[in-house]
DNA sequence: GAGGTGACTGCGA
DNA sequence: CTCGCAGCCACCT
C-alpha cells in the first residue's frame, strides 16, 4: 500500500461499508490519515465512479447526512432510491436517524485491532 | 513545474 | 438561525 492513489484508498473503504449503513467524507478522510482534506474523498469518488460505477457511493454523504453528491449519479433521485432500498429513511435529501446508521471506518475497522 | 478544481468541514458574523 | 469565508490536499491539464 504505497502506490495506491487516494481514489483507490477511498474505493476500498467505501466498498467495505455494510449495507444499510452510511459514513461521511470526513470519517473516511480521517481514517486514511488526510482528515484535513475531506474534499479529497469526494473528489476521489468522482474519479472512482468513472472507472467503477459499482461502488456504493450512495452510502457516502457529508457529515450532516445530506446527499450532497446525489447529482453525480445517473439520476439525482437514484441515490436516495438506493438508500431507501437498503432500509434507510431519506427526507429532503437528508438521512433520517443518520447517527444511528453512521458507520465510522476509524472505529469499525480499527475495532479488531 | 505551476495553476486550477472540488461529492467537505469548521468557525465567524 | 442562516450565510459566507478560508483551509485543506491529491489529481488533472
Amino acid at each position: 500500500m504505497e502506490k495506491l492513489t487516494f481514489y483507490e484508498q477511498v474505493y476500498q473503504v467505501v466498498h467495505l461499508i455494510p449495507s444499510g449503513r452510511v459514513t461521511s467524507y470526513g470519517a473516511i478522510a480521517s481514517y486514511l490519515g488526510t482528515k484535513g482534506s475531506s474534499r479529497m474523498v469526494g473528489y476521489a469518488m468522482n474519479g472512482v465512479l468513472k472507472i467503477n460505477s459499482s461502488i456504493p457511493a450512495q452510502r457516502v454523504v457529508n457529515r450532516n447526512g445530506l446527499l450532497t453528491g446525489k447529482f453525480h449519479f445517473s439520476s439525482p433521485e437514484l441515490m436516495q432510491q438506493l438508500l431507501e432500498l437498503e432500509g434507510l429513511e431519506v427526507k429532503d435529501d437528508q438521512i433520517i436517524n443518520f447517527k444511528s446508521v453512521f458507520w465510522d471506518p476509524a472505529i469499525e475497522l480499527d475495532l479488531e485491532k
